[in-house]
DNA sequence: CGGCATCCAAAGTGATACTG
DNA sequence: CAGTATCACTTTGGATGCCG
């Protein structure tokens, strides 16, 4: 058999953030550090679709990142938010963005492409 | 235009990692602490096929976390190893783990699927 | 030994239209 | 407003075989 995914917490994480939108949807959600309704989701990120968004929240939300709430109303209104465990995320998020940073800085642009 | 990558560090990370095999390598390379050879490789990551091991391996090469060395004989010879730049990614990838250790271990088994 | 070429399957992403 | 449904396309991973 191969590898077991489950075997190795690092590849555990990368699974539950792998996702075109994922990286970008946390990071509103942190910087906002509100709840943000569907519709301002959809507008910050511009180049995402409707069935996209609720895709990759829904899987955020399976995997206990983020929480849903719907607000019953004549207009239907529902919000999205970093549950505490998504929020302990940062932590190494933090680390990798510095880590990311120093990497763009160097000439070791290769990532361009 | 949609959320360009660069504009984000943790994504940057996230691509240079991103590839079934790459953790994986990278966690061989790691904790041998030496050169490996292709075949080691090959050997250690028993259902990666040749053509997916020299993929995950050139990309990594291009993005500066390996390194490879020809040393050239009648059999020719060949080994990976980690750089300097790649051995620094420690650093959040053992906040990672320890992320994704709690995550498991919390009866948020939810990634399992 | 350490690859590359070919071909194929599966997953991920997206455009568009429709709905309670 | 906050979604589904359908279909198309692109990217990634893999099986297999050949080569210097």
């Amino acid at each position: 058999m191969p590898v077991q995914l489950n075997d190795c917490p690092v590849e555990v994480v990368f699974a539950i953030l792998s996702g075109r939108w994922k990286i970008p949807i946390y990071r509103y959600l942190y910087k906002t550090n509100e709840p943000a309704r569907y519709s301002a989701l959809l507008r910050h990120l511009p180049a995402i679709s409707k069935k996209i968004l609720t895709e990759q929240l829904r899987e955020l939300e399976h995997d206990g990142i983020i929480e849903r709430n719907l607000y019953p109303d004549a207009r239907p209104r529902v919000e999205y938010r970093l549950t505490s465990y998504g929020l302990s995320m940062i932590e190494f998020l933090d680390k990798m963005s510095e880590w990311g940073e120093k990497y763009i800085q160097s000439n070791n642009s290769h990532f361009q492409k």
